[in-house]
DNA sequence: CAAAAGATGATTTTT
DNA sequence: TCATCTTTTG
């Protein structure tokens, strides 16, 4: 051991053996941060730093994986087994449950998810009888959120001038009132939100001089990832914590700070300076990963940001390939480009899908990189889209371990009081809650006692033992869950609820895959507690749900995943690289974003998002913008992104246009769409279609799918009619058909005359179906 | 109660 | 346009 620290250059070498104080350490892009961070609590170990005495905070769970298993690489896992370590999130929560007894909550604690949190205050603006179209949940809570992360609670937040103004502005005056209910209701139902977890802790630590003591001794080096994207409550529950040993330090690169819009403070790296006047500071200024040309043109943008922190990112790599900026007439040619360049560069260069990714602004943008892909039978992989633990199937069966640990999780109980359904059914629900309302009861408290509550409920008998039987399905839960075997329990939940059984049919796709998905959590239990046990620690159900409740992404690499161009919005492209980026949609109004053009700050952001595009390459980066594009069905005419001529033009490369590209500039129908016209709510379809803002493009017929963009767009918006029609032609009586819902068929008969042509089929499984061949997607099978 | 029709509304996202 | 949520309806 020892000799690590040769693997780094000099100034890595001086961060990592920092002996103390406050330093800063500004780590640009490519820069080799983790591997600063990692080594540097390798050697604090090494220098007899107990584990226990170390806390790294992290801000995504991957980060934090990943930097667990490269510490173990150098020091053995026994080692570093006892770091704290985590993301700030799931660090304060164990402390939170650890600490119960001062702070309201139980130790068992619900985390309820965004999608929760919506839900309740959902059912307060109802409550309230509020304007559901003014006080939308979404925004309600975004407001409520911002609050939490700058450390105003509710009572303060009704009593700041300032906000009741700003929301009286917005004719919303009474956010103060929902925050207020919507507090107390997650309280009563013993459950925190993430933004409870951070408040929360900054509370204890006000609240509780010693047990802010405690945890000041206990943690004598402090580091933390990614410091840009601190918070408010980040901020000071790091500046308390290291406020006795001063032995703090901070990772992260002022020019990557992009996540403002959720709170994030880049204030916190720049004012470190100010807020450790003995601190030190460490550039990490060699990027290891991108060729010069890349690196310089990144920082030719990036300078025209004001208030930075002064730094020279330079590579020792080769100067590299030009930036290319491609320039395509409509987004669907921007896809076709982009995937035709990505098979030509791995022709060329011999490399795998894996070195590839495209990069854009809105996750709206990927659907035609991924036909595009499709189309050229690229493999590729999105990422980003619907986690695994927001599926409602996931949900559902987490809604019973959340409510076999916490019978006062109310959310949960709705979720599940009538799933599989019971026959406890929506009148029931509202009289135990208006009960509960009433009496100030939880309703599983009126749940549990069916016998002592049903006259006041006024259900039948029949009703009474329903809710009887779910309680003692609970109940049963509940003695399980807190002792023995996670995965032994969650089986016997997963069977006993139901879950099971109703999305046991092999004859529907879609529960086939919910069923499997279930499967893979259960799998996640049984991995869990098989680690647990192997360990000696607790491998109960309760402590599963406690860890799982953080996680959103199991993405794990899966092994076909290898081979695939990654296909991703650039936010979460972040601390990733890839040898050839592509970046879509360099267009005014989408990047820079619309919303983000009016303010000088955020305009900096938008272009810190940029300059984090341009740095996941380490070979060659690829621009593109489309002339016009499809936005909300309608075509809008798109500028150039501001950016583009942002880059020392010394580093790009304008390619001539091809021609067949030329020749569709010029048929292309005037557009007179400019942005941001023509699109004020829904008045936007009803004016298109009697208006000349129609494109004219629509009499003309599809002749060919070479012929530009629009043409191959308009097929498939006809697809079902026409490309079916095509193939249906030679449908007769007699064939075997499938269809997507009802499966195999026989043709019986065929009647009229398309577009109204009928066809009568006996289907294996669903029986005797009269259909439109318009609208039924019937494929001929070979008899 | 489930499927179909209608309404809506739409950056970025981790925890 | 398109995905998602709510309302309607057999």
């Amino acid at each position: 051991m020892g000799d690590f620290i040769n693997d780094l250059n000099e100034a890595q070498q001086e961060a990592v053996r920092q002996s103390g104080g406050p330093g800063l350490i500004i780590a640009g892009a490519g820069s080799g941060k983790t591997r600063v961070l990692t080594y540097r609590i390798a050697w604090l170990l090494e220098q007899g730093i107990p584990a226990p005495a170390i806390l790294a905070l992290t801000f995504t769970n991957k980060a934090a994986v990943e930097m667990k298993e490269r510490i173990a690489c150098l020091v053995g896992y026994q080692a570093a087994k006892h770091l704290w370590m985590g993301t700030f999130h799931s660090v304060f929560a164990r402390i939170l449950r650890h600490e119960a007894p001062h702070t309201g909550y139980s130790s068992n604690f619900t985390i309820y998810d965004t999608a929760d949190s919506r839900n309740v205050i959902k059912g307060i603006v109802k409550e309230l009888m509020l304007d559901e179209q003014l006080y939308k949940p979404a925004g309600v809570f975004a407001r409520i959120s911002s609050a939490k992360n700058n450390l105003v609670t509710a009572g303060a937040y009704a009593s700041n001038q300032a906000i009741i103004e700003e929301d009286t502005k917005t004719r919303k005056p009474r956010i103060a009132d929902i925050f207020k209910i919507y507090q107390k209701r997650c309280q009563l139902a013993d459950a925190m939100d993430f933004d409870d977890l951070l408040l929360n802790t900054n509370i204890l630590f006000r609240d509780h001089p010693e047990v802010l003591s405690k945890y000041q001794d206990a943690f004598r080096y402090i580091l933390v990832d990614e410091y840009q994207d601190t918070n408010y409550a980040q901020y000071l529950i790091v500046s308390k914590l290291a406020a006795k040993h001063k032995n703090l330090s901070v990772v992260g690169d002022d020019a990557q700070s992009i996540y403002a819009f959720r709170g994030a403070r880049i204030e916190n790296i720049l004012n470190f300076r100010k807020d450790y006047p003995e601190h030190r500071i460490f550039k990490l200024e060699q990027n290891y990963r991108s060729t010069k040309i890349i690196v310089n043109a990144a920082n030719s943008l990036i300078a025209r940001n004001k208030d930075q922190i002064p730094k020279k990112i330079w590579s020792a790599r080769e100067t590299g390939e030009k930036i290319i900026v491609m320039e395509c007439p409509t987004d669907l040619e921007e896809g076709a480009s982009v995937a035709k360049s990505i098979a030509e560069k791995k022709e060329a260069r011999r490399c795998d899908y894996s070195g590839f990714a495209i990069l854009y602004r809105t996750n709206a943008q990927s659907r035609i990189f991924e036909e595009a892909l499709r189309r050229q039978g690229i493999p590729y992989r999105v990422y980003g889209s619907l986690s695994f633990y927001q599926r409602k199937e996931i949900k559902d069966l987490l809604a019973y371990f959340r409510l076999a640990i916490n019978n006062r999780d109310r959310e949960a109980f709705n979720r599940i009081i009538n799933y599989p359904a019971r026959g406890i059914g929506k009148a029931t629900v509202d009289k135990i809650v208006s009960l509960s309302n009433e009496a100030g009861l939880h309703p599983w408290e009126i749940v549990a006692d069916t016998e002592k509550y049903r006259p006041v409920l006024n259900i039948n008998a029949g009703t009474a033992s329903r809710l009887k039987g779910f309680a003692d399905l609970i109940n049963d839960f509940s003695l399980k869950a807190p002792g023995g075997d996670a995965w032994q329990t969650a089986m016997h939940i997963a069977s006993a609820s139901g879950i099971l059984k109703d999305l046991f049919d092999p004859k529907s796709a879609e529960n086939i895959a919910k069923y499997e998905n279930i499967q893979e959590l259960l799998n996640a239990v049984k991995e869990f507690t098989s680690r647990q046990t192997e360990m000696g620690e607790d491998a109960s159900l309760n402590t599963f749900l406690h860890n799982v409740s953080l996680l959103t992404d199991t993405d794990t690499e899966k092994p076909d995943d290898r081979n695939k161009v990654s296909l991703m919005t650039i936010h979460s492209a972040k601390g990733l690289e890839f040898d050839h980026v592509y970046v879509g949609g360099l267009e005014e109004e989408l990047f820079p974003n619309r919303f983000a053009a009016a303010s000088p700050a955020e305009l900096e952001e938008e272009r810190r998002l940029f300059y984090v595009a341009i740095t996941r390459a380490g070979s060659t980066v690829t621009l593109s913008h489309a002339v016009t594009r499809y936005r909300w069905g309608v075509p809008a005419m798109c500028s150039p992104s501001r950016f583009l001529s942002e880059i020392d033009p010394r580093f790009l490369e304008h390619p001539v246009a091809e021609t067949s590209n030329g020749m569709q500039r010029q048929k292309r129908p005037a557009i007179i769409d400019s942005p941001g016209h023509g699109r004020q709510g829904g008045s936007g379809d009803r004016y298109r279609s009697g208006s000349a803002t129609k494109p004219a493009e629509a009499s003309p017929p599809p002749r060919s799918q070479t012929h530009g963009g629009r043409l191959v767009r308009m097929d498939r918006a006809r697809n079902t009619s026409e490309t079916q029609s095509d193939d249906l032609s030679a449908l007769q009586a007699g064939m075997n058909v499938q269809h997507d819902r009802f499966g195999r068929g026989v043709v019986l008969t065929l009647e009229g005359e398309p577009p109204n042509a009928r066809a009568t089929v006996e289907f294996t499984a669903a029986g005797k179906k009269q259909l439109l061949l318009k609208f039924a997607k019937l494929k001929i099978l070979p008899s």
